[in-house]
DNA sequence: CGGGACTCCTGAGGGC
DNA sequence: TGCCCTCAGGAGTCCC
């Protein structure tokens, strides 16, 4: 489900809430997710105190005040709430004035702090996951090891770009996918900077010209941080951690319109949908060359 | 290296 | 009401 902007919008509403609180105990509903969570590891967490919280890529990751870090990755339905209430039966009503009450059964890991507030990891397909590293070497984890640059920093550019393409012949949107070559983006994104750009999910990169690229990365940088202000996209259920939705879904202007008509004013076609690596990929047959 | 098919899991929505 | 099918913000594996 999330995306970068997503994940940095998760990201910053945690380090708001649960920045310095102390966790007096671990609760886990179900170990199965992606990969199977270590029961003796998370329970280690007893004690310890939440020292920063960062994101790298759809990754959020968690410091303590012991050397271990919590890497967490959200899949396609992984959400945080953070509940802050110390009467027991607000949990039910935080879900029930969210109109989430059906969502209850999918709590899947519980954190409660010693100030009685409690963070809550909730994810109905399991796709994500809950793994602990170490903090001398978590870099290495391959999770991590493997990625590419940040989209909003500055080692993605014109250079970086030209030379990862080098040739190769493949879709410029399985490329913008894949998080070897820029870590974060996603289908719906992936959709939008390409539509933006006017330029086809089917176009080999090796035949992108200079001008192509640069519009791709200055679209790239641009939806992202429209996103991340408008609180990101809730297409289905994504929401941040008190339950609120973001607005940029608003905003989409290919992705879900098939059979639309293009949102540039100046063109009457229709938006296309085709699969594309088994993933939905729309676009504008007219605008988009 | 790359493409494509398939997998994990659960729920929503459409057609009949 | 139910059944069956397809689809969903991700990403890993396997086979050719």
């Amino acid at each position: 489900m999330p995306e970068l902007p997503e994940v940095e919008v998760v990201k910053r509403s945690l380090e708001s809430s649960i920045q310095n609180l102390f966790i007096k105990r671990v609760k886990i509903n179900e170990v199965n997710l992606r990969y199977k969570i270590s029961h003796s590891k998370l329970t280690k967490l007893t004690g310890l105190k939440i020292k920063k919280i960062e994101r790298r890529s759809k990754f959020l990751l968690f410091f303590f005040n012991k050397p271990i870090v919590m890497l967490v990755h959200l899949g396609m339905t992984g959400k945080f709430f953070f509940i802050n209430q110390k009467n027991k039966k607000f949990k039910t009503s935080f879900y029930y004035n969210l109109n989430l009450e059906k969502d209850i059964k999918h709590d899947r890991v519980i954190i409660f702090f010693k100030n009685k507030q409690r963070l809550i990891y909730n994810d109905v397909r399991k796709f994500g996951f809950i793994k602990f590293l170490q903090l001398s070497n978590y870099k290495e984890n391959f999770h991590l090891n493997n990625l590419g640059p940040e989209p909003l920093g500055g080692n993605f550019n014109q250079n970086y770009f030209k030379s990862y393409i080098n040739n190769r012949s493949r879709f410029v949107k399985d490329i913008l996918m894949d998080q070897r070559f820029v870590a974060g983006l996603g289908n719906i994104y992936a959709n939008e900077i390409l539509f933006s750009s006017k330029i086809k999910p089917t176009r080999k990169v090796k035949t992108l010209k200079d001008n192509e690229i640069k519009k791709i990365i200055f679209f790239t940088k641009k939806i992202l941080k429209n996103s991340i202000k408008f609180g990101g996209s809730s297409i289905k259920d994504f929401s941040s951690i008190n339950g609120k939705k973001g607005n940029f879904q608003q905003n989409f202007k290919v992705y879900g319109r098939k059979d639309q008509i293009c949102s540039n004013s100046d063109c009457n076609s229709y938006i296309i949908k085709l699969n594309l690596s088994n993933r939905a990929s729309f676009y504008c047959p007219k605008c988009q060359k």
